[in-house]
DNA sequence: TGCCTATATTCGACTAAGCAGATATAGTGT
DNA sequence: ACACTATATCTGCTTAGTCGAATATAGGCA
């Protein structure tokens, strides 16, 4: 791993949406495109742009099923995403806006997948 | 800490040069510009803005000592830096670079200062 | 005061990356 | 083939952040 690269890991941390996308992730297991659009309140094409700017970065994958694709993170990166949202961050529980985030994602959840 | 905040700590560490900043000042507790610069063959003037960016976010505080001004890492910081750099991503082991930049350090550390 | 050194900041140019809105692609079903 | 939905990507614009070079500031000392 050289410098650039760890730099270009943290830097795939440091957008607020992205967080958002990964919090949800990291409580949901696996999650389409359509129930994060509805439950982050964002457009169809920003949070396509962070999922495959997370993917590019080797943070998360696809799983296409028919219409839909469903992402997850990726199993080697669930630890160190964990540890870098819940321990340091106390990541859901300081941040109003992240349990917000989680429970429009319970509450729309399946309604379109 | 809002999603912002954590965003912008995340900024932090998403810049090569202050990544390297930051590994020589969790190596060396107390170091001065001109040693970072001399370690890091780096101009006077990029290393000043990385240390100003580092300030402003919290993590680093300064220390003026007649002409110089020496950095250190603040201490309710380490921890989190530490853990970041070392746990993460075996900092200094995995990267020839970064260990150069401490062997620099160490031949011409008290040059200056 | 004036000069030297260490550090900080400004300026202009460049690039990366963000967004909104529009368009392209891919799969499903008629 | 056509229409519909889900997702991805492109276009145009704007902002943040980087650098090098130059300039400003601040302290030490003659």
């Amino acid at each position: 791993m050289t410098i650039d690269q760890l730099a270009s890991q943290f830097k795939a941390f440091s957008e607020p949406v992205r967080l958002r996308i990964l919090y949800l992730l990291l409580e949901n297991e696996e999650v389409c495109v359509c129930d994060l659009v509805q439950s982050l309140s964002l457009t169809q094409s920003v949070v396509s742009r962070h999922l495959a700017y997370l993917k590019n970065n080797q943070l998360i994958e696809s799983r296409r099923e028919g219409t839909w694709v469903h992402y997850k993170i990726k199993v080697s990166q669930i630890d160190i995403i964990r540890t870098l949202l819940n321990n340091f961050a106390d990541f859901g529980k300081t941040s109003s806006e992240l349990s917000d985030d989680l429970k429009q994602m319970g509450s729309s959840s399946q309604n379109c997948c």
